[in-house]
DNA sequence: CTTGCATTTTTTTTT
DNA sequence: AAAATGCAAG
């Protein structure tokens, strides 16, 4: 029997998912319908009424964070210390976890490296030009996807070769990459992200006594955002809840020395129970593979299967739910499922078109400024942009306007040059296989090693069947230059050093001495190896931020120190190349308001949200319209935005944008006019970006009255916005005539030119010479002087005039 | 082999 | 606008 206070504050969904017992339970939990307190109390459940130990509780989320958190949860819940032996991981950690430990029976060394993203591009980048394939038409991130498509469809090289067209060059072509990549990768000791899963994958199912070992130890599998799983990891969770035949169970335990376990009346091991929760109106990581049928169809895959549904939401107020729901209902192919609250309608949504993103962004300070003054702390105010890119005027305009931020995700810090060569030396250390980070910092600082000395060393090594760094060990051998080759060897020793430093082994590991911890090891490496003195003694100001990202790295490796005591070199560079954007979050905000990704922000909340840029071509972004169902989850990534507001949502666009150096004109996204009007209050775009002055030219900014351009257009000047029906229609016979007519009213002057003592006409202020021009390309500013609304500043390029 | 300058390309989202 | 690439000069 589960303890009441377990169950104290549920509704009967909720406690029937927390309650109920059997192999496989769907929880369809609609956003903030509180599936983390589920899951959370599901386990503490198990461990409190004695139905399972924690270590044979595996529990998969999807950041390190969100494990983290479950965690402690769970902890708060049962105890500190009944939470230890349960593995709460992404399917990333915990595949690494197994694979680490039985790394040999699939042909890696324990100390293998990890390849992201960049690794793999620079390598598939090496492959094309050595097969001279761009010739074919190959670039690194098709050959890339393509690879990542078939690796996460768990077809390996094997089976790709057999099923090639072979009177297809092209796929002839993409044939030999892909092998090359698997070779180069197995040759390196390296694993990609994607190997991270198919291996565990393939290792379970070579090994029945492996898989056997697993599924015997984990009796409770439980799988968050189950709908953005993709095969390789559905397959993997099959494996890992098959049953076990009573013959490999009994050679499991007995060449364990376990005991005998639970067994069924053949004697088999019974399968694994399966707790999945997911929402596929949340399902935004189809690009990744993420494959919307295993949530879809996990009924037919496990018959017995047990569904509850969860809408009650408890996060957002009823306006909120009904723009969400409102949006939603547009995706055709889905269950319908609609949210409900009881806390009341809440304020209305406001919407805000600018003239520029640094307009929109002044907009989001002015009111993040407003809510702070009427309670709204910081940290309880985020900031939502669909691309990396959209952030630079957010933080330029945060910056002048003393408004605290962080972001989250981004141009990330372990991705910088500097962190990259630090690591790759790092790597060596404990995988000397790793051709790929030899030749990343073989030249790095600069040793006088080149393309052709490098050409040299890896012919000698592809002679000898040995990696790189075997071949720096002998370096007189190679005939170089006295120079090179005085700097080869130092490299050779300081690699050596490193080593021994970090895994503690001499010679051929019959000595060992205690190794050291991985920030000392770093610090080694980055003074004898000059990275850091060459960054520091450089006259460039922007080698000096380099060398201080060195020391910062420093103090993070110190920092992993404290948290995992025991860690290795080699659990510091998992650890790393696995952290996730989200897991920055870990914490408190520190006072600051948080910008992220629409990605990065699932699984969030906030009392305050801002959606920017909410443009056709930025969200949906253009390049999804191209790939099927790209629309759909599109929306769906509008919907998770929009579910993550707890009281006050924001919703703005621009209608020009700043992109490759150039201004584009924008129009509103579709998604908007998927909104009930009356939800949304549009505000002006009055204000000043340009230090208080006028409007720069959008015509929503004229006199004042609430509405935008695009409403003022549709024939509605009140605040109810576009008029168009609020029900939901399918996509197709959605009338957006409206919005498209709106959309002409968004001028693009190409370039013209305008000078002093020019006249011209504006669309609402009528007639005005200019008295100054501001010259700054796309983004030229004149200030005109009008006969009637005075002085404003006007964005040349957009603004509604012609020249008299 | 390195440096500096000109030219081209690039931005979707991420474990 | 920034990063990556290509090319010529030292």
């Amino acid at each position: 029997m589960i303890d009441a206070q377990l169950l104290a504050g549920l509704n009967p969904r909720q406690r029937e998912a927390v309650e109920y017992r059997g192999q496989a339970l769907l929880i369809v939990a609609g956003a903030g319908s509180g599936k983390t307190s589920v899951l959370t109390r599901r386990i503490a459940g198990l461990l409190s009424t004695r139905e399972a130990f924690p270590s044979q509780i595996l529990a998969i989320t999807f950041t390190n964070k969100a494990a983290a958190e479950m965690r402690e949860r769970v902890e708060q819940l049962v105890g500190t210390h009944a939470a230890d032996g349960m593995w709460i991981s992404t399917f990333h950690s915990a595949c690494v976890r197994v694979l680490r430990r039985q790394a040999e029976a699939m042909g890696y060394k324990s100390g293998f490296t990890i390849y992201d993203a960049a690794d793999s591009k620079a390598l598939v980048k090496r492959l094309i030009r050595e097969l001279d394939a761009d010739a074919l038409g190959f670039t690194p991130g098709g050959v890339l996807s393509r690879i990542s498509r078939l690796k996460n469809e768990l077809t390996d090289l094997d089976a790709f070769a057999r099923g090639v067209d072979d009177s297809d060059p092209r796929e002839l072509g993409f044939l030999e990459l892909y092998r090359r990549y698997t070779a180069a990768l197995r040759r390196a000791n390296a694993l990609d992200f994607d190997d991270i899963i198919g291996e565990t994958v393939y290792l379970f199912r070579a090994f029945p006594e492996v898989a056997a070992l697993y599924r015997r130890r984990f009796r409770h599998v439980l799988v968050d955002e189950y709908q953005d799983t993709n095969h390789a990891q559905y397959a993997l969770i099959r494996e890992l809840t098959a049953p076990v035949d009573a013959e490999v169970a009994d050679r499991v335990e007995a060449l364990h020395g376990f005991q005998r376990g639970l067994r069924d009346a053949d004697g088999s091991i019974p399968a694994a129970s399966l707790t999945v929760v997911g929402d596929s109106d949340q399902s935004i990581y189809a690009f990744r593979g993420a494959d919307i049928r295993n949530i879809v169809e996990f009924e037919q895959d496990f018959p017995s299967a047990h569904t509850i549904l969860l809408e009650q939401n408890y996060r957002s107020t009823q306006t909120i739910l009904d723009a969400a729901n409102a949006v939603i209902a547009n995706n055709f192919d889905r269950k319908a499922k609609s949210l409900f609250t009881d806390v009341g309608a809440g304020d209305r949504i406001i919407g805000y078109t600018g003239y520029s993103g640094h307009d929109e962004a002044q907009f989001v300070a002015d009111e993040i400024e407003a809510l702070r003054r009427s309670g709204v702390g910081h940290p309880q105010i985020a900031v939502f942009v669909r691309t990396n890119a959209q952030t630079r005027p957010l933080e330029e305009v945060f910056i002048r306007e003393g408004v605290p931020y962080r972001l989250v995700g981004g141009t990330r810090f372990y991705e910088r040059a500097e962190v990259k060569d630090a690591f790759a030396y790092l790597t060596l250390a404990v995988n000397p296989d790793d051709d790929l980070a030899l030749r990343r910092i073989v030249n790095t600082p600069k040793r006088g090693v080149g393309d052709a000395t490098v050409a040299a060393l890896q012919a000698k090594a592809d002679r000898e069947g040995v990696p790189l760094r075997e071949v720096i060990r002998e370096p007189e051998e190679l005939g170089l230059g006295p120079r090179v080759t005085l700097a080869l060897g130092d490299l050779s020793r300081l690699i050596d050093e490193a080593a021994l430093l970090a895994t503690g082994v001499v010679g051929d590991g019959e000595d060992r001495i205690p190794a050291r911890p991985p920030h000392e090891v770093l610090v080694h490496l980055l003074a004898k190896s000059g990275l850091h003195a060459a960054l520091a003694g450089s006259d460039d100001p922007q080698d000096q931020a380099r060398a201080e990202n060195l020391d910062e790295l420093v103090s993070q490796a110190k920092e992993f120190r404290v948290q995992f005591p025991e860690g290795t070199t080699i659990d510091y560079l998992t650890n790393v190349a696995l952290f996730a954007a989200a897991d920055e979050l870990e914490g408190d905000a520190g006072g600051k308001v948080t910008i992220m990704t629409l990605h990065t922000a699932k699984g969030l909340e906030y009392d305050a949200v801002f959606i920017t840029g909410i443009e056709e071509s930025l969200l949906p972004h253009r390049i999804s319209l191209n790939e099927p169902g790209g629309l759909s989850e599109e929306r769906r990534l509008f919907y998770v935005g929009i579910t993550r507001a707890r009281k006050r949502l924001f919703l703005s666009l621009a209608t020009s944008r700043a992109a490759y150096g150039d201004v584009s004109v924008a129009m509103p996204s579709r998604f908007l006019a998927e909104i009930p009007g009356e939800l949304i209050d549009w505000r002006d775009s009055g204000g000043g970006a340009f230090g208080g002055g006028g409007e720069l030219g959008f015509r929503g900014g004229s006199g004042g009255r609430a509405g935008t351009g695009l409403s003022r257009t549709s024939g509605r000047t009140g605040s109810g916005g576009p008029d168009r029906p609020a029900r939901a229609l399918g996509e197709s016979t959605r009338p957006k005539t409206e919005w498209r007519s709106a959309v002409g009213a968004i001028r693009d002057n190409g370039d013209l030119r305008l000078a002093v003592g020019d006249r011209i006409r504006h669309d609402d202020f009528g007639e005005g010479r200019v008295v100054n021009v501001v010259e700054n390309g796309p983004r030229t500013v004149a200030e005109v002087e009008f006969e009637s609304r005075g002085r404003k500043r006007l964005l040349v390029k957009v603004a509604p005039i012609a020249k008299l």
